[in-house]
RNA sequence: UGGGGUGUAGCCAAGCGGUAAGGCACAAGACUUUGACUCUUGCAUUGCGUAGGUUCAAAUCCUGCCACCCCAGCCA
């Protein structure tokens, strides 16, 4: 790696460069520390973009640890999902780390250090005590009567809190800074509390856990990470995090924490308690209901990882709020998508068109590309027949202005087949249009000569014997539009009900062209002039399930 | 009312004393066997939260003010 090479692009980076030339450092290490107690977001996604991504450009390398701290919030499933999920975001990990199992013991030994430096006490105050000496905001708080016990004592009591002599809740080990400390953090903060859960990774070797004030710098300190890059939130706990380091941290590299601002998107509940919530009263069918912005979420709704990269990626590293709307992570999934999804005909509202001077039983094999953008992708092969669907909406008996798709006596061409005419248009009881009876233009198969006559429309189609009924599953936002912020509507107390919009999930009939049986979940499509879609998990082989990723963008204007 | 953070277009965001990049959205047009994609054009004419100051020159430096966000778990 050349330092000089490398131009920085944020400020987080522009301190790395000055870092690497003045010799603080020779390489970047970074982190990922989620805590197992729910399944990532696209939040979340920012953080590990910017740790993985920073580490990279530097030449260097991140690690994932699950910050699992506290035994009554995390389980296993999590710890699992964010292998997957990481693995499909496309990043590697230096090490798969577990804070309990790696660094336990060692936070240890760094907290009885600190208590022998005078540095650190254990309290007897009760929580509530603890919370009332603690002061407020505008005024300072009040010393424990514990504080100055003598250092021997407190090791020796913190030995035995280890031991398992103490009730959960009866002692804490604090760090003796300054209750009167304008940042109410610093006042004293707890290091370590009692408890008696049983921890998914550790069992019950543990009855006492660090805090995340202590924990989070001490863990990054052990691991040799260089910059510990957070969102805006724990910018208040630098201060805390900076004195842990520099008294209990004696190597030569100290952590850096630094801290940019979350990513915000209008009119979509992020946030585990909420997400939670959702799929613990079956609102959505799990963690990965393609309405949901987690990983698995994306994932099933179709989104690619590149796409959500790229999102992420613009919405820049910088320390200042923002909410970026809903359209600007759209544009980044269809730039992408256009780029892999493979081309397929379907035809969601399907109306019958009988060719009449096309025999019936005789076929004749049309192709179409896999993908225009993209020449090495091939061609497939679909069918011209008899009897066709097309889309109901390419069809009208009274078109708008500027409308052209088909009409009654008008011509437009079949996507990858022949220019039809419309010459009869047959109503069933209600004065409903029941089918069209078109003919073919002679000549004007795609490719031939004469296939250049001008049309002012070309609309898909499926034949009836070389397609397949499937299910479409159509999403709308889960809460209403006007909430641009659902998650601060709900913390201030407004009812989840009352937030989300109903039939969010619309269920549909299609006919698809029989070439969309090979499809595989998770597999990318565009369904032309329609939308993305991908193949849900759900399907079998009997029935087939596509999941509408997102609609292709239309410019054509009604009225 | 304590501490910290942030204010550049409808939404993001570059800018680091030399005269407001770029993207999204939007609008108009070209192209098109996807009304997609692509392409072209327009989109802060002394304006960068605001009021002063320093300077030949300020979004950039200084001072005051205003607005918004975060912090008082034995959560992370």
């Amino acid at each position: 790696m050349d330092i000089e090479n490398i131009t920085p692009t944020n400020f987080i980076e522009e301190e790395i460069v000055k870092d690497l030339r003045e010799g603080k450092i020779d390489k970047v290490i970074t982190r990922c520390p989620p805590e197992p107690s729910g399944y990532w977001h696209i939040g979340h996604c920012k953080a590990w973009v910017i740790n993985f991504e920073t580490a990279l450009k530097f030449g260097g390398y991140t690690y994932l640890r699950m910050d699992d701290t506290n035994p009554s919030r995390e389980q296993g499933e999590f710890a699992e999902s964010y292998l997957d999920d990481l693995k499909w975001l496309g990043y590697t990990p230096k090490a798969v780390i577990y804070a309990s199992e790696a660094y336990f013991e060692g936070i240890y030994n760094l907290a009885e250090k600190l208590i022998m430096k005078g540095l650190a006490y254990v309290d007897e105050l009760s929580q509530e005590e603890q919370l009332k000496m603690k002061g407020t905001l505008t005024t300072p708080g009040i010393n424990s009567p514990y504080r100055d016990r003598p250092k021997e004592e407190s090791l020796k009591l913190f030995r035995e809190m280890r031991a398992g002599k103490f009730p959960d809740g009866s002692l804490t080990l604090r760090a003796k800074i300054d209750m009167s400390h304008p940042n109410i953090l610093m006042r004293d903060p707890i290091m370590y509390k009692i408890s008696r859960e049983h921890h998914y990774k550790t069992g019950d070797k543990w009855c006492i856990y660090p805090i995340y004030d202590f924990a989070h710098p001490m863990e990054d300190a052990l691991e040799g990470v260089t910059y510990s890059l957070c969102d805006i939130t724990f910018r208040v706990h630098r201060e805390v995090y900076e004195w842990f380091v520099d008294n209990c941290w004696d190597g030569e590299v100290k952590p850096k924490q630094r801290e940019f601002s979350t990513l915000n998107l209008e009119n979509v509940l992020l946030g585990k308690r909420y997400l939670k919530q959702l799929v613990e009263s079956k609102y959505v069918m799990g963690w990965d209901d393609p309405r949901l912005l987690t990983i698995v979420g994306m994932k099933r709704r179709g989104y690619t990882a590149q796409g959500i990269k790229n999102f992420v990626k613009s919405c820049g590293v910088v320390a200042s709020e923002s909410t970026i709307p809903f359209s600007s992570l759209e544009y980044y999934i269809r730039e992408d998508l256009n780029k892999v999804a493979t081309r397929a005909m379907v035809v969601l509202n399907p109306l019958k068109v009988i060719i009449t001077n096309m025999e019936d039983g005789v076929t004749e094999e049309i192709e179409i590309e896999n993908n225009p953008n993209d020449e090495n992708s091939g061609k497939h092969k679909a069918v011209f027949a008899r009897e066709i669907y097309i889309e109901r909406e390419d069809f009208s008996d009274n078109p708008p202005p500027k409308y052209n798709r088909l009409t009654p006596n008008g011509i437009v061409r079949l996507k990858g087949a022949y220019v039809i005419k419309c010459n009869n248009v047959v109503y069933d009881n209600n004065g409903d249009i029941d089918h069209l009876e078109c003919e073919y233009l002679k000549n004007t198969k795609s490719g031939q000569e004469g296939s250049n006559i001008k049309v002012k429309g070309t609309i898909h189609f499926v034949a009836k014997c070389n397609s397949f009924d499937c299910t479409i599953r159509d999403f709308k936002n889960l809460t209403k539009d006007e909430y641009l912020w659902p998650g601060k509507a709900l913390a201030q107390g407004v009812k989840i009900d009352e937030i989300l919009q109903q039939n969010s999930l619309v269920t549909s009939r299609a006919k698809a062209e029989k070439f969309l049986k090979t499809a595989t979940p998770y597999s990318h499509y565009q369904f032309m002039r329609k939308g993305y879609y991908t193949l849900d998990k759900d399907s079998t082989k009997d029935e087939y399930i596509f999941n509408s990723t997102i609609s292709l963008k239309d410019s054509f204007k009604k009225n």
